[in-house]
DNA sequence: GGCGCTTCTGAATCAGAGG
DNA sequence: CCCTCTGATTCAGAAGCGC
């Protein structure tokens, strides 16, 4: 892992030729961002800063807190400070972003809601809300309102029209015990080993979040040696799970005790094999069989009938792979969805599960001998 | 109760010069809202539009057609109009309020963040956003997101300096089994009985929230006697838990169906009829652990191989949480149980004893994993 | 009545390749 | 870009039905 520091008069000329990939970018994003090749990133995952009165790029000019505190206008001018800063960091990200990428942020009720109305705005297209549960939050000591017990991510496409992003859904489905996953995670919050502490045992990064959420993060949205932009690294969870997941990442930070800690903390971290890092594939992943390949393959022959599940409603299949039903005058043929379709009265039907092939164990979907041709194709 | 009919030229001169209690005004939440004294309401509850922007038909997989929200009080021409919309409700909204009241709104990712933004614009204080996750939600039919499992709650004073709102933090631990409240509630949607339905057996609201949520609304938030407004009153059910629980309302209600249906409803409830309300408390409600869990926390890694209790047949763990199998080329893959069936010749099986690590102390079945991973959630 | 099986439904921004 | 066609995709709970 390199770190590229940026200096007065030292950074990069202009745009990188080619994505630089696991470093961490010293700097502050935007200009950072700006560096980066457009189009190159697979993914970014964002924990931009929650309160702005923190933030140097976002103080207010005179420091102090309005007097007047429920005047409209100075609320706004607060807000108006962190509201720019979200879009000029949003929009260096999404030139960034592949077309088909995919952008997370995480926040809490204090900025989560701006985050969201600015994705909006900027025509970003929101595809989840998704609610981390904290199974160990702090507790509200003064019991004035409930314990605040959750953040919440926003994954959304840098478009509408992006619906080519990538969603491991069947790898998820997995993963949850053959449940599809659901748009709240409860997942504890960083403590013990995990959480870097410094020489006197102080906490290194006041909000480090926990490996556990970016390991749901990353193997739902991206593949393989993709690679994840972080533009607000801190202690560099993002990096730490993305090679552990065999994945490449981008940090960009400004503090060096931050960068110091990721870099050793990435460092020892021991990237799974490739084997283990491949998942459950869909049918949607595996090459596409048309039923006439059944006949080439001689599985299935002209003149034989195919039966519904029951096996009450037969159709014959003709040579070119194209089914015919004939009964009480109706009369159907096309392929073998058109014809599924039109005997049940339905605008649409998958025939490969609703077809079925008489044999001496009754009747089987011809969907189990799309499995026999995959398998010769793959020996 | 009474229902107050907004005719032309026959509605309120003006201001009332007090506060309707138990009624339902019928007519547009803003005028309506106008007629109101102000500063009168203790507590405003909002289950405004959600701007669902909903393309074609969508159909499970069973091929039947999902009942859409697709009513024309759900219509916005773009974002500026849904802002310029709730802009002006809430203006009104804050205005009838008491100075120490409380306003909560409800929504979904389509609307709750321009909510939020909007709040935070006009100087509301945001006390908590709070996630109400369904037990039941509706599954993602497609395969191409996380389900979407939640909606959110926003709970806000009308202004930063008002210190004085209601919170029963004490009834609600109470409530909670003597644990402080969380931010996250987790409780059915509306369905069976409550469920109203028409002659036809039709549902006469698309999106009647269950009494169990305003139950725990009014209950934190409000004293026995306090009025609560409730300006997109739909079904009542605001109204049915108002009274249920002791406290007045007034709704604000535009289609007549719906005023119909919750005069009957509200008609119908007995005050003293105290909480058969069945709610999912927070400790019985043991959080699934699925195996995904032991690869986010580290217990098993990707790579690692897990045996057949004999020791006999092992598979590999992917970072999915999959496992692979491979043997005399057979091969099987997909979640413990899947596999764990596989291998056996068996059409189900439980991969969480079925499945054994090999520690110093010989194998053990990965079911013990569970429990560390659940005393360290309870920790 | 009881049990088991089938059917139905819920605030949803829900496909993708090929011609 | 548009149109056509293939064929992939669901969980919890209530209600209804049949034995």
């Amino acid at each position: 892992m390199r770190t590229a520091s940026k200096r007065p008069g030292a950074g990069f000329a202009s745009v990188l030729p080619s994505l630089p990939r696991d470093v961490i970018l010293k700097g502050d994003c935007i200009p950072m961002m700006e560096k980066l090749p457009a189009k190159s990133v697979d993914l970014i995952f964002a924990d931009p800063p929650y309160n702005l009165q923190l933030q140097g790029d976002l103080h207010r000019p005179d420091q102090s807190r309005v007097d007047a505190v429920d005047d409209a206008w100075d609320q706004f001018s607060d807000f108006a400070a962190y509201d720019a800063f979200t879009r000029a960091w949003l929009l260096s990200a999404r030139r960034v972003l592949k077309p088909d990428g995919g952008l997370w942020v995480i926040g809490s009720y204090h900025n989560i809601f701006r985050l969201g109305t600015i994705l909006q705005d900027l025509g970003f297209w929101i595809l989840n809300d998704i609610v981390w549960r904290k199974t160990n939050p702090m507790p509200n000591f003064r019991g004035r309102r409930f314990a605040n017990a959750h953040e919440t991510l926003i994954w959304a496409a840098p478009s509408p029209k992006a619906k080519r992003y990538t969603f491991n859904y069947d790898a998820l489905k997995a993963f949850n015990d053959d449940l599809q996953m659901r748009s709240d995670w409860t997942l504890p919050i960083c403590t013990g080993e995990e959480r870097l502490k410094d020489d006197t045992g102080r906490k290194v990064h006041p909000t480090q979040k926990p490996e556990s959420l970016l390991y749901r993060v990353l193997l739902s949205t991206t593949k393989p040696g993709e690679t994840v932009l972080d533009p607000f690294f801190g202690t560099g969870t993002t990096g730490a799970v993305a090679k552990k997941l065999g994945r490449h990442f981008i940090g960009i930070e400004r503090e060096q005790s931050y960068i110091d800690a990721a870099e050793a903390r990435i460092e020892a971290v021991r990237p799974a094999d490739a084997p283990a890092l491949s998942v459950v594939q869909g049918k949607r992943a595996q090459p596409r069989i048309p039923f006439g390949t059944l006949l080439e393959a001689g599985l299935v022959k002209p003149g034989e009938r195919l039966y519904d599940p029951k096996g009450r409603l037969s159709a014959l299949v003709r040579a070119d792979a194209s089914l015919i039903y004939e009964k009480d005058g109706r009369r159907h043929e096309g392929s073998i969805h058109r014809v599924g379709a039109a005997v049940q009265g339905l605008e649409a039907c998958n025939g490969w599960v609703f077809w079925h092939m008489r044999t001496k164990e009754g009747l089987k979907p011809i969907d189990c001998l799309r499995d026999t041709v995959r398998g010769a194709l793959a020996a």
